[in-house]
DNA sequence: CATGAATGAGCCTTCATTCAT
DNA sequence: TATGAATGAAGGCTCATTCAT
């Protein structure tokens, strides 16, 4: 028993170990760059043994998207469960975002990189439910303190509408990392912290809604700062 | 002469050609079924002369990325430039972008593909500074609006913050089509009019912004469908 | 002692278990899709048990030829032993040979797979001599009832014209299986009943052969039907 | 225009080339020992070389058969025409078959050979039409001929009973030659000139049949020898 | 004995690029 | 200048066989 179990870890560490030398090559040479061949030569397998973790490249690059949506949700579901005020819980999850993509910067890129391929037709579709059911739990976290705060009577807002604030924060993030990934332009544009002007924005467009209280009510960058060191003090535990 | 002039029309023409068919396909089949075999099969020609054109894969890529740009900035540029208080032409681009996306959607999707391509190494110097200058003046066009906002006393704001806001917005427009295209969970999650929640966002991160008239003061759906009437008037003459 | 047969029993099944999966899986994808890792699949026992039966692929293959002619030759011999005039029994040989494809169709059908595959350089030697004894025997047999016949004198022959005339219904009998199973025009051509001309085709031979008493003084049409149900009516005891 | 009429000639020598290498691969290593990289190893050009001749290895095997179906043809349209009497025709093209296996054992034997393997699901479909059309118009050959011994009235034959025969005479042929090609024990048993016995068979089944001359009548060895040279030296202008 | 993870040679196919004509 | 035949590295994937457990 003893025994299968040790092979059993071997085989997950071996898979892991696939995922994390994927990720690499995914984000040093793109996905065109990233070959079954290569992935074999650098852990030191041979390419069968690759393909009896996974049924062909696309499942196994989902396997990476379905990798780095668990860690999102997670820092996620983490950030949105503090406590505080409505407008602090949701300041928290823009914390957790910017988090996510400071700490686990190769699985912020991953997500990026992946938008655009579609994998998900090959893949296995254990895997591709997977990815969406993270997804759509991503956004439901935001809704959910969304919810919260119309509750608290903190925010007015129609139901329609509390799609559209969420769609807007997800715009605001996933457009900001986007560029900031991409772009050739916006170093001599002279915008020289992105991370920072987005966390600026994600308040601006939350005063524009009227979420109170409103940043010149309230001190958000003290909160911020207070949450980002309680989530990573979580984390370490 | 006039018969080299006949001629360097002719090869402009197949040039075009070439990008247009190049353009089709990469939307079609994604980048990685783009082949110069394949559109040298479509537009009649032997791969030989494609290669007179382009000096690999990557530059023709690249000549289609610039080609996308010119046709953006000479949107943003036409829509900044119209008569009017300085939101009503702030909100002028954003109705530019959004009728890019509708006009044009070949380009806007290749805007949006090439992002996560990596082809500016390998493409000629001379396209590559092509394209970042094109991407910068794009940006201005929006920072001189901002500018004029807060010198008209309509908007007030530090000059860092200028490039923030148009850092927001651009984030802003970027994410919401970003996911458009590629998220698989946009509409389970109940976002129907994704277009329409943009425009909204796009306002409110404004009004954040405190730029006169807010969206309460001012009917900024009336201004957008006068603008977006006026511009398509302009691109028809 | 009962534990060790009971053992031997249960491997002797396992190894029909694993012939039967392997003709299924060769008559439905050919040659190449035969693989051992499927049959271990289906059969649920691993690969390496499989390997503990048959030395190889080649050598597994070959004993699915081996099974084929063992069954063959079983019918023809109960065909030759029937009662009645020798060419009754030859007849009765045609018979046994129409059963056998009617009745096993898979047997029939790897059989005439595999001769056109070189599988007995790799199979062990024990089974290539099992083959070529089986395939010699059913030859045998025939040119038994051929000498039958001479003895008898219903028919008149020289000794080397036996061997001619076994090799003729042998010929005629293979080609028609062959020809039936593979080929794209037979169809078209006109051939409905190919089984039925097939017989024909014997009796003529025969006729052409001399052998007493002719077609046109006997009806072999009610002798097949006869010897037909004799030996269905033999097998199912 | 001599130039690019030479080039075409080298095309067209190399599409020969790549043929014979991979009909000897086929003979000499079975379908499943003939690969693609084999034969450019062999013949010395690039793999890209042969996929510009040939759409996939399935097409490859399909020009291999068509080729050999166009000569097999060939040689049964010229046996049929020759002057005599009907059964001194039919006997022609009996000796056309045996030229064919004798002449172009290559041929003869590739023909065996891809008897079994689906290749025409892939291959292209003008190539599925050509080989169809040329084993139809083989067969209608032989019909033609056993017609024109109808109306010769050197033979008494109901319509259904024409397709009987052509049945039977290709059965015969096809099935010696298999048989003849991967028996293990022919020669075991004791037939030493299997092509002689085909023939004579041959002979024996018209007589069962009744075609007039019968062989007892007519000296059909002497009739062959003389076709055979006769072929043989047509052939050769 | 039974297992099944690991192997790695080999398969078919594609494609950007070059260069003789 | 235009052509398109030729290249050959590279890609994804399969599979018979072995061997430590």
């Amino acid at each position: 028993m003893a025994t299968a179990s040790r092979k059993q870890r071997e085989i997950r560490q071996r898979e892991l170990l696939i995922l994390d030398t994927a990720r690499r090559m995914l984000l040093e040479k793109g996905y065109i760059g990233l070959s079954m061949d290569r992935i074999a030569a650098e852990i030191e397998y041979s390419k069968g043994t690759i393909y009896q973790h996974f049924t062909c490249k696309e499942d196994l690059v989902a396997a990476l998207a379905v990798q780095t949506m668990t860690v999102r949700r997670g820092m996620f579901e983490a950030a949105a469960s503090i406590s505080g005020r409505t407008r602090e819980r949701m300041t928290a999850v823009g914390v957790a975002d910017q988090l996510f993509a400071e700490i686990e910067p190769d699985h912020a890129r991953v997500e990026q990189l992946l938008k655009e391929v579609s994998i998900w037709d090959k893949a296995s579709a254990e895997r591709r439910n997977a990815a969406l059911s993270y997804e759509t739990s991503c956004m439901s976290v935001v809704a959910g303190v969304v919810r919260d705060g119309v509750a608290a009577g903190d925010l007015a807002m129609s139901d329609g509408e509390i799609e559209q604030l969420v769609f807007g924060l997800w715009s605001l993030a996933w457009g900001a990392r986007s560029i900031m990934a991409a772009s050739l332009a916006i170093e001599k544009f002279g915008i020289s912290e992105p991370e920072a002007a987005l966390t600026a924005n994600y308040q601006v467009l939350l005063d524009g809604y009227q979420w109170r209280p409103l940043s010149t009510e309230w001190d958000y960058v003290a909160t911020a700062e207070r949450i980002r060191d309680e989530l990573i003090r979580q984390r370490s535990t």
